[in-house]
DNA sequence: CTTCACATTGAACACTTGTTCAAGAAATCT
DNA sequence: AGATTTCTTGAACAAGTGTTCAATGTGAAG
């Protein structure tokens, strides 16, 4: 058992062909154009083969939304090589990057939240994994803020997050870039405010 | 012709009673739960009556875009008998309003924007309903910020819009109320900021 | 009344869907 | 080598899909 030894070829696992065809079916047409035989023509397999890894498509789905929560976490990860209030930044300004304004990133986040709405499965799923973001991205605060207390680590984290749901569904939309831009300082702002006014 | 003759009954016609039908499933269980028999169903007429009164099934979806599209643009209407600043206030407190942040429409909209992804044609009316939205914004910041120049009311209508959104998305996702009053506060200070300062 | 346009029905069509399964290929083990 | 476990295939099935259509109901105009 353990890692499966290679393939003669240099063709990776079938399985993670399938996982990605799914996603990127998913991306492109929703979640009515992933059926199990789009699937298997996708990643070049047999339609048996996705049921074998899968035992439905409930899981493979569910697989799909767990790569990208993942993927979603990694956005909000402590870096040690950088000092603490450039982790922040660099976090702030991660969700705006090349790779995560690619529409392949965005229309699968939106397709999953939808999904989530239809689904009592997933939207727990989803819930956690949006919970653990949010204390990622508190975390990052409280490094950046260290007199900051928690509670207040955890409201700027939430409106933070607020403002990136917003840019994230904007840029689907097709809005200019500059209005991107302009988010991207407003989640600074919010994350090295002053400790609080009133 | 015209308006048609009121049935013997107290029943709405049976033609809206559909595209409602369409509405609820929609919201509920997304794309994949508005099918023409469930549709017909849930309206508690035949399956044929609903293509009596939409060809296609794409017909159908695009009449529920239509009139959520509507819905969207009252949002921004301007309201002659308040004070100009006093109509966008409203208006920017609007969409936290009880009838918004229900559920029912969130899912909705959410669901069309995933829709909007994933067909071309879907795509097309809604970035314009997106536009007219955004102009209505605007002419709302400009009505109660005179002296502001055009292109610096659009940009903050751009800005309130990713707010909107982010708040949107994130009540879905079941945030605390807190952090949305705090981005209401956050669209209204966009919204009567001074002038500009660089 | 008859006529006629409109509204409404449900059966029938061809097609796609998720899932199962017996069969076979390929790798691993003894 | 054979024996065994793991992959891989595609046919088959029942259920669901959008769409069409001949048949019927309904109410107003002639």
């Amino acid at each position: 058992m353990g890692t499966n030894t290679v393939k003669s070829g240099e063709q990776v696992d079938r399985q993670s062909r399938i996982l990605e065809a799914a996603l990127d079916l998913l991306s492109r047409h929703g979640i009515s154009g992933v059926s199990m035989r789009a699937v298997a023509r996708e990643a070049g397999v047999a339609l048996g083969l996705v049921n074998y890894y899968y035992d439905d498509k409930m899981s493979l789905i569910r697989a799909a939304l767990h790569s990208v929560d993942e993927h979603d976490l990694r956005l909000v990860a402590p870096d040690p090589s950088l000092a603490p209030d450039e982790q922040l930044r660099t976090a702030l300004h991660r969700v705006a990057g090349a790779e995560l304004l690619t529409t392949r990133y965005l229309s699968l986040r939106l397709h999953l939240w939808a999904l989530a709405q239809a689904h009592e499965d997933f939207a727990r799923i989803n819930a956690a994994a949006f919970d653990r973001y949010l204390d990622g991205l508190a975390a990052l605060v409280s490094v950046a803020h260290p007199a900051l207390p928690l509670k207040e680590c955890r409201d700027r984290a939430a409106d933070i997050v607020v403002v990136q749901n917003g840019m994230w569904l904007t840029a689907l939309l097709g809005i200019d870039k500059a209005a991107i831009q302009r988010s991207i300082a407003r989640t600074e702002q919010i994350a090295f405010a002053p400790p609080r006014d009133n």
